[in-house]
DNA sequence: TGGGACATGTAAACCGTTACATGATTGA
DNA sequence: TCAATCATGTAACGGTTTACATGTCCCA
């Protein structure tokens, strides 16, 4: 008989404390930091942001305290206990084991886009090649910012890198695929 | 004053319409095909096919009969209705107009792993590798047997090989980033 | 004075994962 | 007879998205 312990992998969770973990900080600063680091390999609206923090500071992962500066905005800043490090730490020690899946929309439309005017197929992927250059230009622009940037630690600045370096190359791989396709779909006759 | 009218994107619902629009299918036969064609840019588990099967049955859009061979197993054969082919075909006739966000829960551990044991970070890397070059393989295999395949008709192929080709650049990509990752890693000293 | 950024939250619905559950068929 | 595969389902939980909601600060 096993006593089956159920730890679900909550990776916001961990990019709250990962972030705490390096200085205290509020949740819309923690919503604008990941907007410009996390964003290529994970997302999170403000809404989870703010319930998750909450979540983690009932179970003492974090403190919170509201800020009285001069103005009357409600910032609550945020800090790692000891406990919340800890929880870090071991899941930082834990090394994954599976594989993330993919999950990409637009690729299901392909799929099945055989039987649509081909015109339409071109013109909607013509449209994400515009997001997806969009998006690589933002990453770029990122990347050359990199060292002035949040992470001031010779170490932080290399995995960020690595992780910034994989969203560039995943949206050069994404338009190349897109024009691939679109010329496939052209010559389909 | 705005009527919001709320449509949820269910990209499985639509997977299940696309694939019983070509032919009837069971439950099971959805999960195997899925497994051959879908599962590098969507993946489900059986639960969550059959409940969605049913809901779908619920709104219409498919009916089942259980099947009766010779054996006792309880197959239920489900096919499209003329609502679920209307559906699909007004989905693919709207054109996806945002990207989706990437979820990579291994870019997450790697953005906040200076300070872990370097090491360690490899070997996480490296089992890694294992997987993604075990997943490369397999897409490998499944391409050169693509003719023979679900897919029957020169248009479904040509789509289907299009989003395989993603898989597989995907596959591509990811094994030289985590090479390119270990060597920076190696080199941090 | 108005718009955009700053700032924080709740509620509802829905999607996805894990566990629990059961049983038949086929071939080694 | 045992394991793998075939075959279908439910329940619980938790993660994610959308909508609703409110108010401040700063600059043009």
């Amino acid at each position: 008989m096993y006593i089956y312990i159920y730890y679900p992998v909550v990776m916001l969770k961990y990019i709250l404390l990962g972030f705490l973990s390096r200085r205290p900080r509020t949740g819309y600063e923690l919503k604008s930091v990941m907007e410009q680091t996390t964003m290529h390999f994970w997302h999170a609206y403000h809404s989870q942001i703010y319930t998750t923090l909450r979540k983690l500071e009932e179970d003492g992962l974090v403190v919170s305290e509201l800020e009285d500066g001069d103005d009357k905005l409600n910032r609550r800043r945020y800090e790692l206990t000891d406990a919340g490090r800890a929880d870090l730490k071991q899941w930082l020690d834990t090394p994954m084991s599976e594989m993330d899946h993919v999950k990409e929309g637009l690729l299901v439309r392909v799929f099945f886009s055989d039987g649509r005017d081909r015109q339409a197929v071109i013109d909607e992927l013509s449209f994400q090649r515009q997001l997806h250059q969009h998006t690589l230009d933002e990453y770029r622009q990122i990347e050359r910012h990199l060292p002035e940037g949040e992470a001031a630690q010779v170490r932080e600045i290399a995995f960020s890198a690595s992780t910034l370096r994989f969203g560039i190359a995943y949206e050069q791989l994404y338009l190349r695929w897109l024009d691939e396709t679109m010329a496939t779909i052209q010559q389909l006759g």
